[in-house]
DNA sequence: ACATCCATGTTTACAGCGTCAACAACTCGA
DNA sequence: TCGAGTTGTTGACGCTGTAAACATGGATGT
């Protein structure tokens, strides 16, 4: 306890001060329990995220965001690993259901994976740093979690079955259909890293964006159809 | 000296002590220079990253494995950026010269293009820390480095001059290069970023992972030819 | 041969980070 | 009502990137 500039004064009375005079409602005046606060972890995180990206986010600067102490974190969840994950399982969800979204059982599958394609490219061009962090090396050990692989496996599957529904309709090759799937997968994530990435900014104004990901899309697709 | 000082010891004798000690052959005895320390920082960040990855590479850890003071980067050195730049134009640079290797002019473009790819992927997939090194988020403000961005667009311009010609020779669709080379690109990186992150695993046999990569090269050009 | 300059190295220090251990306050069921 | 468990706080440790001040010694001009 030094008597020095740090530690202001009486922890009860301050914290409820501040938490009442820039964080709205989520701790009652004074109250020591925030009460929600795992749930306002996870928003804040993806707002920082959002934001300034994955790599600047810190646990201890989350803690300051929603008004709590540095390591109150750690109660709700292991490290900042696991807060992480937590975080890709949820884009990994809100990802399958836009690439769901646009399916449309009385087309083509060959149509409804272009659909599908162009849901995922514009879900991940939206939301960048989250896409990011889903495949990008932020998070440690993904092996090791195996709900984040389920997440991931399930929105594979979205496009897996699209294309053994094309085989089978005759649409497409009559190839394996996990190497026309995975083939179909990398064409899209490819475009959606690099576009994310910056890598088309110098050679696609602006304007010609819609473009480039319809043409990526098309002839992406155009690669495994008969 | 000083008795009010409070360093705390004759720096000349003591470092020209440890430096002798435990630093085998990279300074000669007890010298103060290195004398090509930044070539030395260069490998040895190499070999950090090819073990343990970006996210790992300390400046400290680094100095510390080359055998000097923890500022002593600084000198070669603007920040860790500026490292991590010079890395990525090397590889970028040694991308491209494995990729060029193995285009043979009397081959026909699509031929050409097909072994590129592969020989793009195999180097990929043999430096893959450093292959996302170039990609990945590590490098802040890639758009701030001209020199960087210049090594990435000569490899990109194999591909392209290779996308051209196929299309002169009416081998490829004729449709905008850059859109065909473009997409090519994106194909090709997209499996190379998710084979590295292991999201192949689950899915292949180590044994099949050829055939996986042979299949995904022939379908992604699928897409573009005629 | 010698003095001097400057590139290259070292020491020290600061702030921020993830995380652990010890302690405090509130909640809730017996 | 009380005691236990949950959730929060404080303080500390060792790590990081990097700035400032200082030391060294090889190159250079005389």
């Amino acid at each position: 306890m030094d008597p020095l500039m740090n530690t202001p004064s009486t922890p009860t009375a301050d914290s409820g001060l501040n938490n009442d005079s820039h964080n709205s409602e989520k701790r009652g005046p004074g109250s020591y329990h925030h009460g929600n606060l795992r749930a306002a972890l996870l928003q804040a995180a993806v707002e920082l995220i959002r934001e300034a990206g994955v790599e600047k986010l810190s646990l201890r600067g989350l803690a300051r965001k929603v008004g709590v102490s540095q390591t109150a974190p750690y109660r709700h969840f292991q490290d900042k690993n696991h807060l992480l994950v937590e975080i890709a399982k949820q884009t990994f969800e809100e990802l399958a259901q836009a690439t769901r979204a646009l399916i449309d059982p009385s087309c083509s599958a060959t149509k409804n994976i272009e659909a599908a394609g162009k849901a995922y490219l514009n879900f991940a061009i939206h939301n960048p740093e989250r896409y990011k962090l889903v495949f990008g090396p932020s998070i440690e050990n993904r092996a090791e979690y195996p709900d984040l692989i389920d997440s991931g496996q399930k929105a594979f599957g979205i496009l897996k079955q699209l294309v053994e529904a094309g085989i089978q309709q005759q649409e497409l090759l009559d190839e394996d259909p996990q190497i026309l799937s995975t083939t179909c997968w990398s064409n899209i994530h490819g475009f959606a890293a690099l576009a994310i990435d910056g890598f088309y900014d110098r050679q696609v104004a602006f304007s010609d964006f819609d473009t480039l990901l319809n043409s990526h899309v098309r002839l992406s697709i155009r690669g495994i159809v008969r």
